[in-house]
DNA sequence: ATGGCCGCGCGTCGCGGA
């Protein structure tokens, strides 16, 4: 009954947040919680200044898609995690696909690898920073709707190819009333429109299941808090990072949680991690 | 009370974030 752990975290610049990151990982092996598979967004960092060699010491070869100021994603597999045949920083991700096929894009959003843990089938890992959206007006809305489509035809076809596929990462989607903290102020805005939202429900559709309400949750539980107006002590929220699995990874999750503890660090970043954790 | 906070860049304010 061993496990896998897989985790996302909008970490709102890798530069600022790698001793929150190398603190985080360090706690999680302390409380027997080791992550395995960690999926990054907002690095706001070129891959030339990405940390590889602090996160291999740490224990984690690193796959990077960075820009400059903006956005960038990145995986992180934990060594000793992967199968003896692919302990080597060549061999731990295979199949890289950078961004979202036959979609020109600036922007560097999406990161996917398929990776081999010990003892257990190759997993296909799809991470993603989402457009934001700014408002429903916006050229940026329209953006996000052209990334959206993409996005979902390319999960289509992964989704034929990989019968164990994870979706993760900051979806800039609250996909219910639930997720949202104040609902009625939210109406009208991005991340709760019923356009962002038909989305959400159309990776459903493709067999995609949201992992963290396969269990039981606190009500109001949120990934994201502003950092204005006191967000985080009032619990004044959002729940917009999400890991998505299909069926057949579905029948092996154990539990999904928001872990809030290095929200309240010094400094920190405006999201918290959400883990998954499933049997191999 | 419609703001308030962060991180970034050829920067000392404006933009983007959500």
């Amino acid at each position: 009954m061993s496990m896998i752990r897989v985790a996302t975290w909008n970490v709102n610049s890798l530069k600022v947040r790698l001793p929150h990151l190398l603190q985080w990982l360090k706690l999680c092996d302390e409380n027997q919680q080791s992550i395995d598979i960690i999926g990054l967004q907002e690095l706001k960092i070129t891959d030339d200044k990405f940390p590889t060699k602090e996160l291999e010491q740490a224990g984690f070869y690193s796959l990077p898609l960075g820009q400059k100021t903006y956005n960038g994603v990145a995986l992180l597999v934990r060594k000793s995690s992967l199968a003896q045949l692919h302990q080597d920083p060549e061999t731990a991700f295979l199949q890289v696909q950078k961004n979202i096929p036959n979609f020109i894009d600036e922007q560097q959003r999406l990161i996917v690898s398929t990776i081999h843990l010990k003892e257990t089938p190759p997993i296909r890992i799809i991470c993603g920073y989402f457009p934001n959206g700014q408002s429903p007006e916006s050229d940026k809305f329209a953006y996000k709707i052209r990334w959206l489509t993409a996005l979902k035809k390319y999960l289509a076809t992964q989704l034929q190819q990989y019968p164990r596929l994870l979706l993760m990462g900051d979806f800039n989607i609250a996909p219910e009333d639930q997720d949202v903290h104040d609902p009625k102020a939210w109406v009208g805005q991005n991340l709760v429109s019923p356009e962002e939202r038909a989305f959400f429900s159309q990776f459903q559709e493709l067999g995609l299941v949201d992992s963290f309400r396969l269990f039981d949750q606190e009500p109001k539980s949120f990934s994201w808090w502003d950092y204005r107006m006191m967000g985080f002590r009032r619990n004044a929220g959002m729940r917009i990072d999400h890991v998505m699995v299909s069926q057949e990874l579905k029948e092996r999750c154990t539990s999904c949680k928001v872990d809030k503890v290095p929200r309240k660090w010094e400094q920190p970043s405006d999201h918290a991690p959400v883990i998954l954790s499933f049997t191999k």
